[in-house]
DNA sequence: GCGTTGGGTGACACCGGTGTCCAGACGATC
DNA sequence: GATCGTCTGGACACCGGTGTCACCCAACGC
């Protein structure tokens, strides 16, 4: 080690006694190559432990192997299990996966985007919600040359580019275990007005609701604004109803542990005195009291097709690029109490 | 827009009469340079949007621009935090931030590393606990040519590298908190075997009992992995004890959580009959029931100045590499109840 | 035996920057 | 007016790969 300079295709032809050309039709796997050549090459390459210079490969190829993943924080295991889905897919490539997340709010946002992309020239950028759902942030990136995939809860755009799970659906059975479990009165938190999501998903309570001969009543629904404190102030309004519901969907987790926290401080007893389900599934789900019966998404397993569609896109297009939802039963939902 | 390639230095030096040289002086600042000739350059590069190719650039320089981020997901919030904290040091830079989750029990671990510096040829690496804490992974870093930063919990290495938290001084203080509050028989749950932070987390509530004229006991202490569910069998363990404790220091959240799990399924209230401390100020801490009181480390700007020592060691080396953790005073301890 | 074919290989330019070194302009000095 | 030094800026090679194209030579058909 550290004997200085990394060796370069240069040493590896000389020592081989071929040209560079014929160790770049090796790398490459050429399969016009006599094979003893091929042999005599690939030796000297492992004996010199030759790796190639990937600034140079994508000077002369004049793309690169660099992927972004431009994001605004929605949620930190939402993140990081993204960021993991795309390593399973270029892990044993010679992509790397480049982070960069940004302020939605920041009136500088576009900029910050095209500096990125284009400072590091991006091969291709991965945009999640709710960045994902901007039009004009995915054509920005397409006019700066970029592949783009766009990971989101509804379809957006065409199959190639987006990568969907069906938020919409996974609501409406959600919403049907409830009804199942004898509610009749069900509250609803919505998300963000402007959010895919929060629509997808209030159309999905709607539907569940209807699909249970149920009617919705704008007393016990509320918008929140996915945060914790938001899913607190609805769960007070909704608690405060002349009728209160027996049961409640939040559209994500943490407004789901803020409605938990609204039901204790008015003295009730969840489950047994109000049912609630959310939506995300995260950590906190599993580990607020009680667990939190919710919808979980395959993150991981989109953001790797959303991956391969990026770096693939041939045979990647065929891949689905739509994912169900799982509804994850926990204690938080119970048959409604007899009372 | 997308009127094909992007402009190159020899565009810039074209159309503004001079030789690529001088472009390249005038993106470089070269202060010998005619104040005119700079003006008509930059106007040039203003007007055809150019932005210099980093691949080119790494090339000529031998050296680049990209800094590798590796870990272990140890919690995404921290992992997702030390991206931000990065990102505010390098922003406006031309360096990128690549990340790359490993699995520190993969036997392939070293390769996997090594393959990931080696093939994006890293300008410096930035490790993670717990696998900051490996001096062998530090070294196969350095060995590839890497600057390396570690953050941790202890001091490490030389300060250059080492961005730490006090670790043992905020637990020293949680544990005189509970004492303060009444608690005489103060629980506690390590983190796992092997890690630093579980040691120093282990020392600090040694002292702090010492501190407060207090004695171990072994019967009211146990060991977990950091995650949800080991804490919860340390928490039943705890609770069975002949004499229980009336206040519990978990080392880190997940476990806490668990131990709040446990004392509900015994029919205990937390935190009247039981106070409970956990560590890191997860988002989880804030939305449990009660809210957790909690140590909280300032990862974001422990790894703004990790990637300051990275990026420009000179001048960083003299900022300070050693945090101080804070106690978040919440719900969850209580004083000691008069029973 | 000779021309043709085509697989395997190398010479060379090029990708878009930077370092080195040298040349010309210009003012100061003698 | 000649010499010198300083200040600017250019020519050219080079970083480490890849594309293009020409070349060599064995195998083949006639």
């Amino acid at each position: 080690m550290a004997e200085g300079q990394k060796p370069t295709i240069n040493d590896v032809a000389r020592l081989s006694g071929v040209s560079k050309k014929t160790v770049s039709r090796v790398i490459n796997k050429s399969p016009l190559l006599n094979a003893s050549t091929r042999e005599k090459v690939e030796s000297v390459i492992a004996e010199l432990g030759y790796v190639p210079n990937p600034q140079a490969r994508a000077l002369a190829l004049r793309r690169n192997f660099l992927i972004g993943l431009i994001h605004d924080n929605p949620n930190a295991q939402m993140v990081l299990g993204v960021q993991e889905g795309i390593l399973d897919t270029i892990r044993d490539t010679e992509f790397a996966l480049v982070v960069h997340p940004v302020n939605r709010y920041s009136p500088t946002l576009h900029d910050d985007i095209r500096r990125f992309i284009e400072q590091q020239r991006l091969y291709g950028v991965m945009l999640l919600p709710p960045l994902s759902e901007r039009d004009d942030l995915a054509d920005l990136c397409r006019d700066l040359g970029c592949t783009v995939v766009r990971m989101g809860s509804a379809r957006l755009d065409e199959d190639a580019h987006l990568v969907a799970s069906n938020d919409r659906q996974a609501v409406r059975e959600a919403v049907g275990w409830l009804a199942e479990l004898g509610h009749s009165r069900i509250g609803f938190v919505a998300g963000p007005e402007g959010f895919r999501s929060a629509n997808e998903r209030e159309q999905g309570f709607l539907e569940g609701l209807a699909g249970a001969g149920l009617s919705p009543d704008p007393a016990i629904m509320a918008r929140g604004t996915y945060r914790f404190e938001s899913g607190k102030a609805a769960g007070e309004k909704l608690l405060a109803a002349d009728i209160p519901p027996t049961a409640v969907f939040s559209s994500n987790d943490e407004m789901a542990a803020g409605i938990l926290h609204a039901a204790r401080e008015r003295g009730l007893n969840v489950p047994d005195d109000l049912s609630i389900i959310g939506f995300d599934d995260t950590a906190t789900a599993a580990h607020i009291w009680p667990p939190l019966t919710t919808v979980r998404w395959p993150i991981r397993a989109m953001a790797k097709t959303a991956a391969a569609k990026l770096i693939r896109p041939a045979s990647a297009a065929s891949e689905p690029s739509f994912f169900l939802s799982d509804l994850i039963r926990r204690a938080s939902a119970v048959p409604r109490s007899a009372a």
